[in-house]
Order: structure tokens, then sequence, then C-alpha cells
DNA sequence: TCTTTAGTGAAAGTGGTTTTCAGTTTCAGA
DNA sequence: TCTGAAACTGAAAACCACTTTCACTAAAGA
């Protein structure tokens, strides 16, 4: 997975941001994991990209870049806050219970469950979370 | 929402374990809040049922009585990591947006999101964690 | 060039969580 | 009723992820 530097360039832009040297090695470090990153990790490995990249520096991009909707935040059993691309407006994540890699999905039509739910509790639905586990082909393929 | 203790006494005695005032009090505290509660909140909140409580009592608990699903974790945008009353072998929940309050629902028949992501992607869905968000009945009502 | 603002990293600070440790409580068996 | 083992406890210290502060640099526009 790799990013659109133009397109999130342009959206830093649009606030009055510029996408540095050190963004980029943030961005970059994301793109190529194959699995989410906690921001020490992305720390971790940005630097080998960009040596003088401080932690500072991780915490605020990851900030802006989520808020600008080129990450995703996605809920671990372990570390609850760990990154991934963010390639669709809206989608969720699948995460390989074995390698830990996580994929994107798009497909997720909830009016069902929201519907259900909503008769259940009462509540008027407006948003939902939603990340699903299992095994990757790979990981399948390995296992059998 | 109220706990059946006699049930926690059990699955506690199973793992050779006991259900002390301390944990009880924990119990209390968490199904006594209208909303989900932090490590920090139960140990506030158990305090006036039990004021010698210790903090580390309360991780240790809090740990103890989720593996033993009478807790059920709840991860909330602001803080991730806090705590509700699990009634259900398999539930989910739905947070209010404007009030936090929890509510539980058990309709999930996740089947056929589960299929579409397994063709997008490739993967064997074995879980989900889903959590909804939106307007309780009353902070509708409030906000009409 | 000059000015302004975004952006940066080191260091210090903060605060939630875990570990350690010296006890206390509980229970089964003698 | 004792006794020993194991569960259980809270205070204090340690840990560590994360935030704040601050002096500085880089870049864009006038």
């Amino acid at each position: 997975m790799s990013f659109d530097t133009s397109q999130v360039t342009a959206d830093l832009a649009a606030r009055g941001l510029r996408l540095t040297r050190q963004r980029r090695a943030v961005l970059d470090a994301i793109a190529a994991a194959p699995s989410s990153l906690s921001a020490l990790q992305v720390y971790d490995a940005a630097r080998s990209r960009c040596p003088e990249l401080g932690l500072t520096t991780v915490y605020r991009t990851l900030e802006v870049l989520t808020e600008l909707g080129a990450l995703r935040r996605v809920h671990g059993s372990d570390h609850c806050e760990s990154f991934v691309p963010a390639s669709a407006a809206h989608g969720h994540t699948v995460v390989c219970s074995a390698c830990g890699r996580v994929t994107e999905f798009t497909a997720c039509d909830m009016r069902g469950i929201a519907d259900a739910a909503a008769q259940e509790t009462g509540y008027c639905i407006t948003d939902h979370f939603l990340q699903l586990g299992g095994l990757c082909a790979a990981c399948r393929k390995a296992a059998s």
C-alpha cells in the first residue's frame, strides 16, 4: 500500500499545512508496514528514513494525518491505538490473528444491524465502529 | 443492571478464586454506573463502598473479571479502555454520544458483512468487534 | 530581503498502569 | 482447633507512553 502523495499534500495545503520530510517519513513507514503500527513502532520505522526525526513530531504527525483522513486508528487487543493507511473515505479493517496483517474493506452494509439494535435499545444509531478478525489468505495456506 | 453474584462466585471458584469484599465493591460500582467507567473512575466509585480499596486491586480485579466474562471492555473515542457489565455471552454495545450511557444489544447477525468482507479481502473471518454510536432515548427526547 | 507562521526536536513533566513486597485473609486438611 | 499453603491485599516505587514547553529552523509570501 502506498500513498497518493499529491492528494495528501493538497489536503494539508487546504489547511495551511505542509508535507515535510518528517511527515513524509511517517507516511512511508506506515505504508510500508505489513500490519498496523503503534506510535512508537512508527517512530522506530520512520527513523531509518529520517534519523533526526523526533518522537514529538511522530505524535503530532499521526494526529494531523488521522484528522486529515490519510490514516485510520485501529484498536488492537494488546495495544489499543495503532495506525494503518486509510484508502477509502469510509472503510473498516480486518486483522489477521496469526500475522497481524491489516487489510481494509469497504463492504459494510450496517443497516440491518443498526435497525435491529435501534429496536432493541431505543437508540437512534448514527455511527459504528467495526473491526473483523480472522486469518489472511497467506496464513490460511500456511496452516493447512 | 446488577450482577448475578452467585454466578460470578461460581465462575471465580472454578478457577480457585474468591469473591472478596473488594471485588464485590468493583462489581457493584460498575453495575450501578449509567455509563462505562475507566479504571480510575471505578476506583473512585468503589471506594465509597469500600474505602480501604487500593488502586492496584482495582486493576487486578478488572482484569480477572474481564477474563471471566463478567465485564466487557469498551473502546471510547476519548479514553480507550473502560468497562461495562457483560450480561450476555456474546453482545455488543451502543454508546450514547450525548450522555455517554452504554447499552448492550445482542442482535448481531454479521454473516452478510463477514461474507462480503471475506470475499473482498480473502480472509477467513472468525470474530468481530462492533460498537455502535448514537443517541439514547432520553437524549433524543431532550434534544427535540 | 524581511516578516510571519508552520514545523521541529530535546528535555522536562504528567499521569495511567504495572511491579514489587511485606503483609493479611481464607480454606482445606491434620 | 491448629497449621500450612495459596489467594488476596494496599502502599510505594518503578515504568513508560504520551504531552507540554521552549528555543530554534525552514519555508512561503510581501
